[in-house]
DNA sequence: TGCTAAGTTGATATCGATTCTCATGTTCAC
DNA sequence: GTGAACATGAGAATCGATATCAACTTAGCA
């Protein structure tokens, strides 16, 4: 996905949700997107001038459009990361140690074996799976 | 488990983090115990004369000594349960609607294709892996 | 049985990430 | 251009969770 095609959805989300993609929003989409990797609310804020309840709301409203993902750990701060199907679909390492989050992706074989389980477990409990989550919790490369 | 046992192993895990397994903390125990699925703090105090500052900190206590383990979901609440190995590795069904967390076991295929998939991406990338953790979020059987 | 050190309790104060408020600024549609 | 709707940003408020601290228990020893 190139970044004007990104735009183009992104803009349509949020007019889809009676929002617009304003210049402090697109400053926001546009740093997950550099970044690669999910990041926290100081990591956004971080060299701009962003007011940070503007990077809450807009986050927020990020979201609820389906255009940023966020994830919560058990660290301080809550991260936020492009939405899936902007991206790709890909799993986490989450460092216990210093809260990071990395991106993975699982290989083919285990996203099959997945998919079947998800199916298995639906039909078994009622339960109507959207999406799983795979996390491996450990500690990072420059932890150690 | 049976309940003897595992007051014993409790009593141990506290004991090696110089700290004494007393009635409230048997009660946190018990209660995650009989409840089979994991519980927010709301859920531990109800119809019960525990303290909410002692309920915390007694999760926390219990957290650290290595026999409760806290699950933080996007819901207002943390939820707490049983640690894996005084119960039996499974994983979560996150309803997205209320919040509720439910058990379940995937399929021992799943888990190997997982174990091996773990042990790819810690070649990978250098990240050492704790342990894994999958969830299915969506729709629980009484949210329809 | 007393004695003391260490751990525990529970009411309360505090913290801090996130959300809410609202007056002001901006944008879109007609 | 005008008005309605939306967005902004500084600050206040929220609220789950943690820290505090004096009173209470327990463990271990004499
Ligand atoms: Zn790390
Ligand atoms: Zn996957
Ligand atoms: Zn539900
Ligand atoms: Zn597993």
């Amino acid at each position: 996905m190139v970044g004007a095609e990104l735009h183009e959805i992104v803009t349509t989300r949020l007019r889809a949700a009676g929002q617009r993609y304003t210049p402090g929003r697109r400053a926001i989409v546009e740093r997950l997107l550099g970044a690669g990797q999910p990041l926290t609310i100081p990591d956004v804020l971080e060299g701009s001038s962003l007011p940070q309840s503007s990077a809450y709301r807009n986050l927020a409203v990020l979201e609820q459009a389906g255009a940023v993902h966020r994830i919560v750990t058990s660290a301080d701060f809550a991260r936020y990361e492009l939405a899936e199907d902007l991206t790709e679909h890909h799993h986490h390492l989450i460092c216990s140690n210093c809260g990071t989050v990395e991106d993975f992706t699982a290989p083919p074989a285990l996203e099959r074996s997945l998919h079947k389980a998800v199916h298995e477990v639906e039909e078994s409990t009622g339960f109507a799976a959207e999406h799983h989550r795979l996390d491996l919790v450990g500690t990072c490369k420059s932890c150690v």
